[in-house]
DNA sequence: AAGTAAGGTATACAAACGTATACCTTGAAA
DNA sequence: TTTCAAGGTATACGTTTGTATACCTTACTT
């Protein structure tokens, strides 16, 4: 019997803890933190960002009385991470169901590894409908999301460098799903780690960017959306082309071109 | 005589007003609005946004009267603006020297136009190292004038729709005078103008963004550095391709992934 | 020489703020 | 059943804030 074991007693208190909790509420938070973590989304939303507010303005609009505030947190920053912690679990496993969704909706079943050899105009067309699909959704989520996506792109260069070291390494956990996801969907032939990693920063760095453009600016929705798809199929060609994929998917590319070649004419509308 | 028409009467004073303000301090603002735009751009610099400020401690900062504030602006929102209009001359034209001083250093000569004709392979070359030395350049430039990149950035997507709005314009600024660039320096071949204007726009955000990692982490500058080339490489090489330039640059495309094969293997150092 | 607008100052005050201290309620552990 | 920690409240105080009013100086304009 290990039950005597000091650590593992410990444990098991905790487990039993964090179940009742569990259980109670169906979410780990107590009902002060929520309220609280809630008054700061809806407050910051529109024209605030976190270190401007107040914590009694905070309180005010929790329905709280100021110093309870301090029951919770020990200042705003501290809020500001249980904030961020929200939010990942809000964006992380959503985004990456949103990738396989998209995947099988188009692939029927899932990309081959092989698929690439055989066929890699075939594989590209398909991966970049994948890519389509992914980023229809991503944005749809985007505005559901708008308080949370807000809160995150404006703090992540903001006064704080406690959330913008947490917010920079949300960031990265994105961009290392993304390529593990990229890799096991086989979205794209066989390519470095280290180089899936680094295109897979740059398009979710792109992609956060244009989804606040895609919050604040409905009647631009359509052209954000192709914008990005051009990107990130712009990125994607470069990289496969980058590794000795071009002259394999001849075809494909001009197939892209025609696509594209509509709106490549069309002239600037400087709207607003 | 045309010295008697109203308008051009009108015209003369203020050129005369402001020939008179221009040799006086060798700049538009009073000092005053000197004092307070400096001083909100030391205290926003570190750890604070824009409308975190309260205007007596910029007073305070700039040795004024808290009152005084009023004198020159309405609000913070307005002193905002006027620190934007500081940050875009301290940046739009410095860039665009910058971008021709490389182009110039690299090609001897500018490219010629017809060179993509005649010589891709040399000419997409020439042009990368056109890109490294600007990314070079504007590291430097964004290290050198920390505050003001610092600022922008922040206030891209900060609590201000004013605010965001200008600087969405500047940075569409920014975009188009790259593409200008792109277009009279002949760095990549013939393409519609809408497309290089949307890859510029791309390369700027990615830029700007990349430069706040630079500022605010300069243990890691040479793999930022490394970062922003190949990503500009990337896109360039995606975009060329996806206009049929691909086939024609085979064997520059090659030099480019040897280039990159020994970083393209290392390890992620997950520092800090 | 007088007038005027711009820039700067001094004083004042109500409002909002962060936070300290102390007390109350409640649910679960002992 | 008592104990106790967690969560919430009430009152209070010193600071800081935005801003109103009024006055002063300087440099041009006329």
């Amino acid at each position: 019997m290990l039950t005597n074991h000091p650590t593992l007693l410990a444990f098991l208190q905790i487990s039993k803890k964090v179940a009742t909790m569990d259980l109670s509420k169906k979410q780990i938070l107590s009902k002060g933190k929520r309220l609280l973590i809630n008054a700061a989304l809806k407050l910051t939303a529109d024209t605030r960002n976190l270190n401007g507010l107040s914590l009694r303005e905070l309180a005010r609009e929790a329905g709280l009385n100021p110093n309870t505030f301090y029951r919770h947190f020990k200042n705003i920053d501290e809020l500001g991470l249980a904030i961020l912690a929200e939010i990942a679990g809000r964006i992380r496993q959503p985004l990456r169901d949103l990738r396989r969704q998209a995947a099988e909706s188009i692939t029927g079943k899932l990309l081959n590894d092989t698929d690439w050899e055989r066929d890699p105009e075939l594989s590209f067309r398909k991966s970049m409908e994948v890519t389509k699909a992914t980023v229809g959704l991503f944005f749809d989520y985007a505005a559901d999301n708008a308080d949370a996506i807000i809160l995150g792109v404006r703090e992540q260069h903001g006064a704080s460098p406690i959330l913008r070291k947490t917010i920079r390494e949300m960031m990265q956990g994105f961009a290392n799903d993304m390529a593990e996801d990229i890799q096991q969907l086989n979205l794209l032939p066989p390519i470095p780690n280290r180089v899936l990693q680094e295109v897979s920063e740059s398009i979710s760095r792109e992609m956060f960017q244009l989804s606040m453009d895609y919050i604040e600016r409905p009647n631009q929705r359509q052209d954000i959306i192709r914008k990005a798809e051009k990107f990130i199929t712009t990125v994607m060609i470069g990289t496969t082309t980058l590794h000795g994929y071009g002259p394999l998917m001849g075809q494909a590319l001009q197939a892209f071109q025609q696509e594209w070649a509509s709106t490549d004419q069309e002239p600037e509308l400087s709207s607003l």
